[in-house]
Formats: structure tokens, C-alpha cells, sequence
DNA sequence: AGTCGGGGAATGACAAGGTC
DNA sequence: GACCTTGTCATTCCCCGACT
């Protein structure tokens, strides 16, 4: 029989507790168990250690010999996010599965739920919760609280919406304090007004900083400033649109795309063109035509010869449909006489 | 302890489309 | 055409950590 073992486990910074097990794990799995167990953890979690042949660094627990006597450990969350693949999700990405290749955005849901803080966010937001519970105080947030819950909240909108409207912010912000009432702001009417506010701000800053990575997205909206180049000549989306031009699908480049829009070209020469492929291309190359459409602003004639499969009945169809699901937010307006990239 | 630089929240000017 | 609305962006302010 193994000796029991005395563990020092970091839950968050605040938070260090001193936990003995009556036995010494064998597997690292079990290790894992027995301290959810004894934690009350209720989000998968990992773990790390600090390595004494590293100076006492934190390393990944992959071993459970690596563990040298009394081992101080910390608790590493294994964050969920929108996009992985919950039964919830699984459902919007097959309902927008038109959409797959043109952009990782899902519809924005039915109710939006608030996701998962980061670890040490969570333990204060259900400590205060509790504290809010007893007496009603309402958590005095930090700054640095302030920011991990707008970035979190801010990334989580964008999965849905890169331009989210008045009523998804006040959706999202009215969720917040459903959620953790602890962050009810007692001086605003609604209780949620500066939530609201920041969440604007940070959702703008946000957009921002993805155009200044690159972010074709919300590229396409900048340059807008003095001193400036003009974006060229396209029209300055409508309220709650955005001209959408989506980054490319992983995996796919301007090459691979071209290849495969003239591959539709042969198939479209046939007197029976092979409608799965064409579907397929069609939805895979989306981002390449929009780009083209944008960049180069093309005539009828020449989208036409490049894209005969845009005009088939079942391509107007298909897009009809998704414009339809998707609501107003993609379509880009363009000048007379151009090709209206509605018509995607 | 003081300085400096970076990062983030917030502000306000500006541009451009929408509305009446 | 005046005013409103919305999004971008330069800027300011503040905080924090690194450095001296």
C-alpha cells in the first residue's frame, strides 16, 4: 500500500489549496478524478506541474512518475468554445452547411447563452454570485475582470456576427447579469446599460484589432480615414450589413480554388454537367468569388465565362435559400451596372 | 522610487448611408 | 438637404509590469 500523498494545487491565484489523498495515484487519470472529486471542479481540466529539473517551472502532467514529493500543481481549464462540437452546435453547423466554405459564423442563436470565463473568472464570478445571493452585493468588477469577460463575451459574438446590432448587444449584455447577477449594475435603469456600452466599445476595438491582423472580414470595411486610401468604389454597407469577404477556408488557397473553378468550367461544357461536383465547387470557391467580385469588380460577361455555374436554376436556388437563412447580414452592394454580389 | 513602454477601454472626430 | 445613425480610427487616459 502506497503512502498517502500531500499535494499544494493552484485552483486560480487566489485560490491555493493544500489537498492529501489517502493513496498515491497510479495514473495521472486517476489523479485527475480524485481531485475533481475533491475540488468540486465542475469543467474539464488539466494538469501542470512544477518541474524541479526546470527550476521549478510549470510543465505539462503527462506522467504521473514525473511527479516529484509534495508536488505543487495548478489547474489548467479545457476551454470549450462555440464552435467545438456540441449537440447544440452540431445542429447549426448542419443547418448552415450551405455556408461551411465561406465562413466559420454560425446564425446567431435563438438565446444567447454566455460561455465559459476562463477558470479563475468563473471561481470569482461564483464566489461573488453566492456573496450576491447572501446580502445582495453586487461584485465591485476590476479591470482586469472588466476585460477577460468583455474579450471572452466579444470573441463569442464574433463566432455569430462580426457586427452585431443594437438588440444582440442588449441581448447579450441582459444575459450577463441573468447569468451572474453578481454583475448587475445598480446604477443603470436596466441594470445592464454599461455592460451595453463596453460591450460596443470592446466589440469595435475588437474589430479593429482583426484588421489590423489582416481579417479580410472587417478589412474590407477600413481605410475609411484621411490621408487614406479610398476603399475604391465599394458602397458603404447597409445598417446591420457588412461587406462580407471572408478569409479563405483553411486548407485552401488561391491556386486550389482557381483549379477547381476550372474544373467547373470543363464540367459546365458537358450536356450533362455533374451537379454534385458543381455544388461542391461552387460552395468550396465561394471565397474566391467574392473576392473577385469585390477586387475586380467584373462585368456580367465576364463573371459569366469565368462562373458559367453561377447562373444555373439549382446555384439561384441554393443561394436564394441561404440568403434567406442568413438574413441581410452578407449581402455587399456594389455600383450600377456591376454585378450585385447578392448574387454570390 | 521613478521612468518607460505596451495594452486596453473609452472618447470624439469624421465619413458615409439612411430617413424624413 | 438637414439631421440621424453607424462604423472606423486616431487619440487620450489609465494601469501594469519591466527595467534602472
Amino acid at each position: 500500500m502506497e503512502a498517502r500523498t500531500i499535494l499544494r494545487v493552484i485552483v486560480h491565484e487566489n485560490d491555493i489549496r493544500k489537498i492529501t489523498l489517502p493513496v498515491k495515484p497510479q495514473t495521472v487519470d486517476s489523479l485527475l478524478e480524485q481531485l475533481e472529486e475533491k475540488l468540486g471542479l465542475q469543467y474539464k481540466f488539466s494538469l501542470q506541474f512544477e518541474d524541479p529539473d526546470f527550476n521549478n517551472s510549470l510543465v505539462n502532467l503527462t506522467d504521473i512518475a514525473d511527479l516529484p514529493d509534495k508536488p505543487t500543481l495548478k489547474i489548467v481549464s479545457i476551454m470549450t468554445t462555440p464552435t467545438s462540437s456540441t449537440a447544440d452546435t452540431e445542429i447549426l453547423s448542419v443547418a448552415s452547411d450551405d455556408h461551411s466554405s465561406h465562413s466559420q459564423r454560425t446564425a446567431w442563436p435563438e438565446t444567447f447563452e454566455i460561455p465559459t470565463f476562463p477558470v479563475d473568472v468563473e471561481y470569482r464570478l461564483r464566489q461573488a454570485n453566492l456573496q450576491y445571493m447572501r446580502d445582495q452585493t453586487f461584485l465591485k468588477v476590476s479591470a482586469e475582470l472588466k476585460h477577460e469577460i468583455l474579450e471572452k463575451l466579444s470573441e463569442t459574438m464574433y463566432s455569430f456576427r462580426a457586427y452585431p446590432d443594437k438588440e444582440n448587444f442588449e441581448e447579450v449584455a441582459a444575459a450577463l447579469i441573468k447569468k451572474h447577477p453578481c454583475l448587475t449594475q445598480p446604477g443603470s435603469s436596466k441594470g445592464w446599460n454599461g455592460w451595453y456600452n463596453s460591450l460596443r466599445w470592446k466589440m469595435g476595438n475588437y474589430r479593429s484589432k482583426l484588421r489590423r491582423a489582416g481579417c479580410l472580414e472587417v478589412s474590407i470595411n477600413g481605410g475609411k480615414r484621411r490621408g487614406q486610401q479610398p476603399q475604391r468604389n465599394i458602397k458603404r454597407p447597409k445598417r446591420s450589413e457588412i461587406n462580407f469577404l471572408p478569409n479563405f477556408p483553411d486548407g485552401e488557397d488561391e491556386t486550389s480554388m482557381e483549379s477547381k473553378r476550372k474544373e467547373m468550367v470543363e464540367d459546365m461544357k458537358k450536356r450533362h454537367p455533374k451537379a454534385s461536383l458543381i455544388a461542391k465547387n461552387m460552395n468550396s470557391t465561394f471565397a474566391l468569388r467574392r473576392k473577385e467580385l469585390i477586387e475586380t469588380e467584373p462585368g456580367v460577361k465576364d463573371t459569366v465565362e469565368r462562373w458559367p455555374a453561377l447562373f444555373t436554376e439549382s446555384q439561384i436556388f441554393s443561394r436564394v435559400q441561404s440568403h434567406i437563412w442568413q438574413k441581410p447580414a452578407n449581402r455587399i452592394l456594389s455600383r450600377t451596372g456591376q454585378i450585385h454580389s447578392t448574387v454570390h
